[in-house]
DNA sequence: CTGAAAGCGCTAACAC
DNA sequence: GTGTTAGCGCTTTCAG
């Protein structure tokens, strides 16, 4: 840096007031540093810079181990995050920690290296946002605790999603639908997603005159089809199903071929919160309520570097849509009655 | 860390040397220092540390924002990467590049940021590993260039896959084995899978006295459908594919369906390099060979880390083979003459 | 607008 | 084994 400043003609601190702008800096001069910097390819040191300024420009995006695994809809969270912090200066640092590792997370915050933190996967009652409003590190989330006065966060509006999936059914000539949820266990574990979805599918459902139906789930294929059997049983006149389930929609999907049904002249199935990445990969592929994942992750690192810049921050608290993109797995209502029983009928081609 | 000094009763430097372990510490006090340590919730500032030490426990995890996007397979790598850089103590930040901004490249490297980098998706001839090679940052990789020698790598074993593939179908008594690749523009661009696996796929074919058949293809269902049509019509004999290329193998079951074609009766399909989340998603589900992708994550940074801590670090250079996993897309070679052909015969129930 | 100098919190000589 | 101290490369007072 002193290089630099000689080549310049200027004291050391110019050229740090040139490049951080803390001071204001004659034109010419700074045209005549950044002259000097890209001749010499000098790039101010990270650590150092940090270091006096108590500034690292490093964020964290905690993101937990889920026993669902990630799917495509978190992984693009994470490249929508990494691309925005990239943009505005900032580095991301991955912070994959147990959901309960409390501790470990606070000892990671200690260590003083990020400036904040962004939460992924949220929990409607969840300790690590407990941590670090009482630890007082700025922080935004992707999702949302279920009280959240005063918090910054970016989440997917469940609700409309819900309203416009079930208008869609009922537009349909459905009149019988059901829901399909993940697993009992993430329900109670408080997993926003899945509690919103569910109480927003039985109050807009009851709003449109309706019966709610609905089930809880595991995330494999084979959970799909015994629930989806157990549901039919139970509810033989339901005609379309909205999941929030991707891999136990695959099950009701075998469940339903091998009864003989075809979707979707026989059931409709509608996949909320779904990537197009996923849902175009079955047969037909799957009607659903795509999030705006990219954004969402892009808008959690932006409302965190704003906290982290702005002089009085405003608090930032988004919910946005998920768009309804039609595919194959939905279609007018059929007649129930109509309907081929387990096996008793021969299947149908997809008129996909 | 002075304050954790005095509560220990020594000098500032013993707790600087007990925390790093540069010269040791007898037992005892190691045991105070701990002690003062836990009850002051004493961490290290990492900055600071970094600054001093010249060595700042961050590694950069490099990954060009693909045209094909991100898939199941990349999201492992960076999971496991992340974890693994968690449990030797260090951070991993994300740096999404584009694949041909070196200078980009340089600027962050110049920051002296991050003590060594891993790069994804490697180029067959690759300008980011010829900059990392040419500045002297330490770096590992996931794939490998063609010209690898003294660098570390772990990669998918493609030739073993592709062999183990072939091996299984032939073992079917398939005799007419179809290869479909990524998009030519992938292959030209010397993305490594693509490019391996093709070369593999001729090899082994010729090797079992049979005749390769080989296709591009993009990366959409739509195009799977198309180039399965037109493969078809040039080798209708073809009982059995080998696909690298999940979107367009989507296509392809659709178009076999629409023919009246079951699978796996009537085509075998076998997915190389599929992640179970992906094959598990089609209807049947796809036999595939898993890489082990979250492990190739972990290597590649164990292997970076070894480069910067060792004193004299050996050559690491892994394959690792693929995971062959049975579902329900592959069976026993037909007789394609007794095959349906298109719209002349009514599909039967798949036998998943 | 400029220049000198005191740290940021730690590591790693160096002398004991 | 322990204690002292000079930096690491930058920011940011402070006096000009």
């Amino acid at each position: 840096m002193l290089e630099v400043a000689k080549r310049a003609n200027v004291a050391l601190s110019t050229v740090s007031y040139a490049l951080n702008g803390t001071r204001p800096v004659s034109e010419e001069t700074r045209q005549r540093i950044w002259q000097a910097m890209s001749e010499l390819g000098y790039q101010p040191h990270a650590l150092a810079r940090g270091l006096a300024s108590r500034r690292s420009h490093i964020i964290a995006l905690l993101f937990p181990a889920l026993p669902r695994g990630f799917g495509a809809t978190e992984l693009e969270f994470v490249t929508g995050a990494a691309e925005a912090a990239q943009n505005r200066g900032y580095h991301l640092v991955l912070w994959p920690t147990e959901m309960h590792g409390v501790t470990e997370l606070q000892q990671l915050i200690r260590q003083s290296l990020v400036d904040g933190v962004l939460v992924m996967e949220v929990r409607l009652s969840d300790e690590r946002i407990d941590l670090l409003q009482q630890i007082g590190v700025p922080f935004s989330m992707i999702g949302r605790p279920s009280i959240a006065t005063d918090m910054d966060f970016v989440d997917i509006d469940f609700e409309q999603t819900t309203r416009d999936a079930v208008a869609y059914l009922v537009g349909l000539g459905h009149r019988q639908i059901a829901f399909l949820n993940h697993a009992e266990e993430a329900y109670n574990a408080g997993y926003g997603p899945s509690v919103r979805t569910a109480a927003s599918f039985e109050q807009v459902i009851t709003a449109a005159g309706l019966t709610p139906i609905s089930r809880f789930c595991g995330d494999t294929a084979l959970a799909g089809q015994e629930v989806f059997e157990e549901l039919i049983q139970a509810h033989p006149d339901v005609t379309a199903l909205a999941t929030m389930n991707e891999r136990a929609t695959v099950g009701v999907m075998q469940a339903a071929a091998a009864r003989g049904w075809t979707i979707p002249d026989d059931l409709s199935v509608v996949s909320l919160v779904s990537s197009p990445r996923v849902a175009e990969m079955t047969l037909p592929p799957l009607t659903a309520l795509t999030p705006p994942s990219a954004d969402l992750g892009r808008l959690g690192v932006e409302m965190l570097i704003a906290q982290l810049e702005e002089v009085d921050h405003q608090l930032v608290q988004q919910l946005r849509p998920c768009r309804l993109v039609v595919r194959g797995s939905t279609g007018p209502a059929p007649d129930p009655a109509s309907r081929a029983h387990q096996g008793s009928a021969p299947p149908r081609a997809s008129s996909d």
